[in-house]
DNA sequence: CGCACGCGTCAAAACCTTTTGATGGGATCG
DNA sequence: CGATCCCATCAAAAGGTTTTGACGCGTGCG
């Protein structure tokens, strides 16, 4: 290497010394605080980009008190999941989020760990949640911390938070049944997921809620996430082979509805003519499977935009809104669901 | 709000003032740096839990000129693409960047913006760039600030940086073209995407070295990815129209790949019997077209892996690895260039 | 002519850590 | 008993920035 680049980062003293002047203001000629003679500061200017200076961010944020970054935490930890249904769900999420922060040119921190004292925190103005379980343990740590939150997908111990955005469900969910009853389904089968977030408790409330208005006898089966793909199978099979057994299933995860399609046909069961499937969540999965399954998609885009606007709103000191931004999810009709043939 | 939560921030002088010991103490409490005796570590543990001490990650940063963040820059600015196939694969890059940054524990800052100096620099030990322009600017800039860098695909001016992992394209590629040519076809097109990246020039080069190799006469044309699916469309029936039409066509992105099948189907081309169609990067849209499109996928999950593993070893202070890490992609051989029925 | 004020600049404080040389006391060894 | 060493702790420096009170000088106004 030639002795041009040297170790030792060039710091402001090193700019102020070029241009003879102090440091504080090199400082104000970046900032603008102060004013600054226009010889002085073409002077300083020109000192600075000979030397290449960039000013510390570390320093800065600890005189600032601001790092101008913004910390993300995906709660379901999907980055354990296996499941391409999972990866997938992670990927769009991520990717959306840091999408819009870049567009926004505001950078983002993937935190890695919260609680644990060995991992070094990290320096954030503050932070996004997606997917909060109930009375979420980062969320508790974040407000003890006094950490500016928003969440994507209120927190559902606790509503009370307006620094959300949120999907409705109720609607979605509803229109989804009642898209099943039209098409003659008779006994819609929940199959729910295990995971204590919005999305199962919601889904799952207006899914009772429907039945109740409909007079329907409400029938919901456990399909725990972290199931294998075997033995999610395995429990779908026994749950088709029970006596008057469901004419609709509404799956949670579309990597298992596509699993309870597959099952159908194994058990001479035509779909949709015999069993109807939907997901409460889009993927590959339901689009590639045969036949294409419905499923409502989680607008993970839509959320991961108000989400970041919020933050920034939030960062810029704009007043508390009134309670959660409201995004609708949407609903993709395929031939799952379908038995008049697609009219819709 | 009570006054439990007061505004400023508990700092480690506080810990020192309620455990009755020095600020450096308490330090060496955390660290281990030095000896504490039982009795004094106690009495600050205590001190900090109650407190909710943690330490400033800025102030420490200051100090040890280290972050414990990674930075990642994605070269073609993906984001802003609006195609489906460019969403895709901006989406699986982070989406597996960050999951193995997570798994290791270590924070992950998506940098915004590298040269504006208006956007605030981040606080970073090493950053990776991925899919580098040639000569890129951003590595130039990495390069003048002594940043430890990692790039996932190389920056093609920049073959000798050691610390890469890249595509074998010319494995696979011609791998794909020799499937081709077995399958029958006699005038293979490449449809090359402008864009001065490592993907681009290599299976540029490798094409043009595999048609000399067998006498084949080498045809490219420029399909921009910038181009909107609508410009694509009429650039591709122009192309397809010509006397003497290729029987096979390679195609750069997924996406313009799917249009090209649908213009064959537009101009009663058989696909494959008629013409061919590959792409050299697998999407949704490739899986999803009928038919289904043979691609060559760009393992970005395993890119992102050997990645991260670089760089941390890189900053753990490892030797300088002789060369790049090689991966191989994936080549999906699908139906739109089976002739034979699929017996591969 | 005297006073107030604005402009451009400077010096110093503050932000919170980690690191290191120094210190005092007790144990160990010759 | 004196010299040596180790252990636990402390005080102070250093890291690079932003912010703010102060200062000197010229200008405008009464």
């Amino acid at each position: 290497m030639g002795g041009r680049t040297s170790k030792r980062k060039v710091t402001i003293r090193d700019v102020a010394e070029r241009a003879e002047v102090s440091i504080s203001t090199v400082s104000h000629t970046f900032s603008g605080l102060r004013p600054i003679s226009r010889a002085t500061r073409d002077r300083v200017l020109k000192a600075a980009a000979e030397l290449g200076y960039e000013a510390n961010p570390s320093a800065r944020s600890l005189r600032t008190g601001r790092s101008g970054l913004v910390g993300l935490v995906l709660r379901p930890r999907f980055a354990v999941a296996h499941t391409r249904d999972r990866a997938e769900t992670f990927n769009r999420l991520v990717g959306s989020v840091a999408t819009e922060m870049l567009r926004r040119k505001v950078g983002l921190i993937h935190v890695p760990e919260l609680d644990d004292p060995a991992v070094a925190s990290v320096p954030m103005d503050g932070c996004i949640v997606a997917h909060p379980y109930g009375g979420d343990s980062v969320v508790t740590e974040l407000l003890r911390r006094n950490v500016p939150l928003v969440t994507i997908e209120e927190d559902p111990e606790r509503p009370e938070l307006p620094w959300a955005v949120r999907l409705d469900y109720s609607t979605a969910v509803s229109g989804l049944l009642d898209h099943l009853r039209e098409q003659g389904a008779d006994r819609v089968t929940l199959f729910t997921g295990g995971e204590d977030n919005a999305w199962n408790r919601r889904t799952r409330e207006t899914y009772h809620a429907w039945c109740e208005r409909h007079g329907h006898r409400a029938r919901t089966e456990l399909l725990s996430e972290s199931l294998s793909a075997d033995s999610a199978a395995t429990r779908i099979r026994r749950l088709l082979t029970v006596p008057r057994r469901p004419d609709a299933v509404v799956v949670a995860t579309s990597d298992f509805a596509a699993i309870v399609v597959q099952i159908a046909r194994e058990l001479d069961l035509r779909v949709p003519e015999d069993l109807m499937v939907a997901a409460l969540t889009d993927s590959e999965h339901s689009r590639l499977s045969t036949p294409p399954i419905t499923a409502m998609d989680l607008s993970h885009e839509q959320l991961a935009a108000a989400g970041v606007e919020l933050m920034l709103a939030r960062l810029a000191g704009a007043a508390t809104p009134d309670g959660p931004v409201v995004i609708g999810p949407d609903l993709r009709f395929r031939a799952s669901t379908r038995r008049d043939g697609g009219a819709r």
